[in-house]
DNA sequence: CTGTTAGCGCTTTCAC
DNA sequence: GTGAAAGCGCTAACAG
């Protein structure tokens, strides 16, 4: 069917050996034959059989990527990132994606067991902490993105961000302020959320549980929590946000609701995604450095390959991105008046 | 290293043929035997080398998928259902990115065959029409979506689509119709373009060639079109996007001049990704359907590796999805003032 | 510098 | 029902 090295050796006239090296590039096989093989191949139209050198090498240079679900825009952007990261060292990705369902997680894992991965990423892991032990064992290197309990992860530091958003807020002399979050993220959900709280007791200012809500990651949570918010009264002046994507929708439940961003409400996200430059007012956020945190998975990744034990990873800061949905609070009461 | 067919074998006191056929559910092995492999099989914490298995056979159940930028959301979209698509069938993808270089299209794609996909799907393809051709002779069935004059795509009706979306605005009253496009993405690109000029000859409106401005599918070259557009004068009043991203930043800019959406000006996208409904206003565009689209794809594909040729495939219409992002034109020419 | 020989882990005739 | 044997396409000693 394809051609093969076996080919293109009775072609040459030489060993399939001789073929493998030359192609291989390897120093000893005469520059002729080197070259005459080279020619051959590529007139033949030779394309190298990945899977039977992984056969014989025990290696396929490929890297699993497990993600729940690539249409959320951070993980399509580290995904990405991890591609780049990944390609630079010879290696390329298969994608398994497991949805919302925890179980499916390990299925998507134990699938790309099975393809035989030389290490397998999970880009936004839903496996509950009591069951991170199970992935242990796998006789594979597992890397999780943002997941600070487990070993071997890469993580953005949630407490320092988190603190940073409620800092700014603060700073801009809002006392109530309110958090979306996103229960089913049990880790980072509560790191940040923990911060968020620290944040305000550093302030003096006890936290109100009526002002925590739950979104689920996507718009349609954040309004539903800004909905929530809006029965409050008095009504929150500000919000910190699990995310992007639950800012987007908790401004826009807002706006629906005729209040303004940032006149009568303070919104800021988390992530930094490629559209929050692009909303509407544009987003104040804290970004995620997806390209710092694919690099350090992939080369923790490479380590784990090498059966080298590598040093525990710092986290990553995040960095507040200032735009235009964060102001100070109106002073007066009125907040819904003129312009 | 790992646990192997052997092992098991030998575990179980009977040949590695016994086991494979235990393995796979063949009829003609004793039951008893048959529950014992599986058993230890299990016990033994066995995974089946896919790799083996494709070599082997030379089916190795995955299907490559290529992209030029899975961070699009409307690709991400595309990729998701594939996928969901690609499970159901049992086959897995391999992700290959390729970045806005069509070169490395060729390479992404030269990747794939490495990795032996059965089939390769490219989702948001570069190559120019005049080296389509080069796809073919490649030895492996290639799927690309909104390709049309390629033989084997899956393609949304992009004629009946722009057409939608101009006669909608045409029956809102608009005139002044301008068009964002993506020249990078020629196909797409000049079949919307021409249903977009033919829906306005349509009406007996001229084309006004400074109404059509390129973008680059990203709210960036949406907001580079818009305010090329903001320069004219008459201002259009409407505006139709090559995606919902460019409508996006197109939005984005005529707010940011403080121009209202719709009252001042209309903007319909196209694609319908998760987000339009929460832009601010919510987004006017033509859905895609992608589930379709992917379902279409992914069976081309399989239709293709059984060796059948494929019924030429009828593009999918695209579906007119009004939102809050368009109005009637203002009938004073007083377009700032107070509402 | 090059060929021979053994696998890698699995499937698949072909025998028994 | 089960086993032996060959082979998928490649790499990697080991000899020369």
């Amino acid at each position: 069917m394809a051609v093969s090295m076996r080919d293109i050796a009775t072609a040459a006239g030489v060993s399939v050996s001789t073929v493998s090296r030359a192609l291989a590039g390897s120093p000893r096989v005469k520059p002729g034959t080197q070259a005459e093989i080279q020619r051959l191949a590529h007139d033949l139209g030779y394309v190298p059989s990945a899977i039977a050198r992984g056969l014989a090498t025990r290696r396929t240079y490929s890297l699993g990527v497990a993600v729940m679900d690539i249409t959320d825009p951070f993980v399509a952007e580290l995904v990405r990132a991890i591609d780049r990261a990944a390609l630079d060292q010879g290696y390329s990705l298969i994608l398994s994606h497991c949805g919302a369902d925890p179980q499916r997680e390990l299925a998507a894992i134990h699938l790309l067991r099975q393809r035989r991965a030389d290490a397998i990423i999970v880009c936004d892991s839903l496996v509950s902490d009591s069951r991170l032990p199970l992935l242990e064992p796998a006789g594979v290197p597992i890397i999780l993105v943002n997941r600070p309990s487990y070993r071997y992860s890469a993580c953005t530091d949630n407490v320092q961000g988190a603190r940073q958003a409620v800092d700014h807020l603060l700073a801009l002399g809002h006392t109530r302020i309110a958090y979306v979050g996103w229960r089913h993220r049990e880790e980072e959900n509560r790191e940040r959320q923990v911060a968020y709280e620290q944040a305000l007791a550093a302030h003096g200012l006890d936290a109100d549980p009526s002002l925590v809500v739950d979104g689920d990651g996507w718009p349609e949570g954040g309004r539903r929590g800004m909905r929530q918010l809006l029965t409050l009264s008095p009504m929150p002046t500000a919000l910190f946000c699990f995310n992007d994507l639950t800012a987007i929708g908790a401004m826009a439940a807002a706006q629906d609701a005729g209040w303004r961003v940032p006149d009568d409400l303070s919104v800021v996200g988390f992530d930094d995604i490629h559209l929050a430059p692009h909303t509407h007012p544009p987003l104040t956020t804290l970004s995620q450095q997806k390209e710092e945190l694919a690099r350090l998975a992939v080369s923790l990744a490479l380590s784990l390959i090498a059966g080298e034990e590598p040093p525990p990873a710092a986290s990553l800061p995040a960095q507040l991105v200032v735009r235009s949905s964060t102001a100070h609070p109106r002073v007066d009461s009125d907040r819904r008046g003129g312009d």
